[in-house]
RNA sequence: GGGUAGAUUCCCGAGUGGCCAAAGGGGACAGACUGUAAAUCUGCUGCAAAUUGCUUCGGUGGUUCGAAUCCACCUCUGCCCA
């Protein structure tokens, strides 16, 4: 099976600009392209994963990746896929997420020896003069015909500025810079990225009379058509600091139904014959695929042993017993019982279960709240320094939130 | 620049002097049912020393016993005209 007919078949090809050209440069490892990644955050996210994975499938078919990491684009911010403005970013918070996303980078794609590349926009953007950029490449777009692409349609209701209308123009340019400093004739990203993908072919074949191509990779979308790897608090990060590891294996464990074959076929690098055997794979079965999904990925992004650990401490919550050592833990000290012992609801809010007195407040008047498997029921009940000492104790609060609590 | 409509809690959106911590919906959370799924039903959704108190309705100042609601100025946004 070639690289290209396997990109198919797990589902992550959305989009070619012409499907016979693109087969021949990443099946025979003759493609050199680039992925960009806009540093809006201080750490990459599930998307940024799925477009580390293709980089590293490509690359080990012998084509040669290009990070882009967005620096000056960042400045501009992508209007793609949103209904309102972005906020402005400092630049000193985009050279921060910079820094952070190339040490991410470095754990999942070989940059040594000519083997990738990485770039930051920001080297070549930054020093642009307005009126060459306007006269050598805003010549070479038609405003008509910017206006027409989805991405900008979606944002003629609630406005665009002149600011984000750029943003398409600078990806383009990003691309044929590329182009020519480093024979890169492909790009990749986002399905949302199509029309500014396009653009940077567009401008190479106007400028240079050459042709580049672009492929798209199908959006995460779950059975809802809502983004994955989202959660009410936010991104999943790859961060272990920001999502940790049992957060990130919670995360797949419990997708819907309907998603577990999507996501690993996406998602993992398991054989297709394997993930054809799970197709169908029912209830309890199912189940059991979800958990092969947790663990392929949470190894993937932090290693086989935080897999593991993460597997254990999800057996030894959900199906009973187990080892609880490797739960999530907070440790408090004597501090926290300085002037009075811990009430169920200092606890809550101690260990990061509610965001609130009140909100834990809630959670108990509603029965969501368990200290060692017994309910706890009444608001008023405290726990004195000792209470937690030795192994801890498992506090949950509702069905799926647990953390055990320790006295250093 | 001129005209006009608007800014309300996580989101959409009601509220046009006290009965407003603010309708309704969505989402989120909790409970029941389950398979750590979905669907469904119920509860809940500003903060706290919690039958009470405190801080919220773009910003600042004002009128009033009392303002999300009235007035002035400002900021931002949509639409129309230029």
């Amino acid at each position: 099976m070639t690289l290209y007919d396997e990109l198919v078949a797990r589902g992550l090809i959305a989009q070619v600009t012409n499907e016979e050209e693109i087969k021949n440069l990443i099946n025979n490892g003759k493609a050199t392209f680039y992925i960009g990644f806009d540093p809006t955050a201080d750490s990459l996210h599930v998307g940024h994963f799925m477009a580390l994975c293709l980089m590293k499938r490509l690359q080990m078919a012998g084509n040669k990746p290009i990070a882009l990491i967005g620096g000056g684009t960042a400045m501009i911010g992508d209007p793609s896929g949103r209904t309102d403005m972005r906020q402005m970013m400092t630049k000193e918070t985009i050279n921060h997420n910079v820094e952070c996303f190339k040490k991410q980078m470095s754990r999942f794609i070989d940059f040594s020896a000519g083997k990738a590349l990485l770039v930051n926009n920001a080297d070549w953007l930054m020093d642009l003069n307005y009126i060459d950029v306007l006269r050598e490449v805003g010549a070479h777009f038609s405003v008509n015909r910017m206006l027409t692409a989805e991405c900008y349609k979606q944002r003629m209701e609630k406005g665009l500025s002149f600011l984000e209308f750029n943003y398409m123009i600078m990806q383009s340019y990003d691309f044929y810079r590329l182009f020519q400093d480093y024979g890169c004739n492909m790009e990749f990203g986002g399905d949302d990225q199509w029309s500014n993908m396009l653009g940077g072919t567009e401008l190479i074949r106007r400028k240079l009379g050459k042709d580049a191509h672009a492929m798209t990779i199908t959006l995460l979308l779950n059975s809802e058509g809502k983004k994955m790897g989202k959660t009410q608090s936010g991104a999943v990060w790859l961060d272990p600091n920001k999502t940790s590891p049992f957060d990130f294996f919670q995360y797949w464990r419990n997708v819907a139904d309907a998603d577990v074959l999507k996501c690993i076929r996406m998602l993992t690098f398991l054989p297709l014959e394997e993930i054809d055997a799970m197709e169908s794979w029912e209830g309890a079965q199912l189940n059991q695929a979800k958990e092969i999904l947790a663990f392929e990925l949470t190894k993937l992004v932090h290693g086989e042993e935080e897999a593991q650990k993460a597997k254990e401490a999800s057996h030894a919550l959900f199906a009973g017993g187990g080892d609880l050592a490797n739960m999530p833990t907070v440790e408090l000290t004597a501090e926290d019982f300085a002037e009075r012992d811990m009430d169920i609801l200092a606890v809550l809010v101690r260990s990061g279960l509610d965001k609130s007195r009140s909100d834990a407040r809630r959670a108990v008047e509603q029965g969501g709240v368990t200290v060692n498997d017994e309910k706890v029921t009444d608001v008023k009940t405290t726990y004195n320094a000792d209470f937690f000492k030795g192994d801890g104790v498992v506090v949950k609060r509702g069905k799926k939130k647990f953390v055990k609590v320790v006295m250093k």
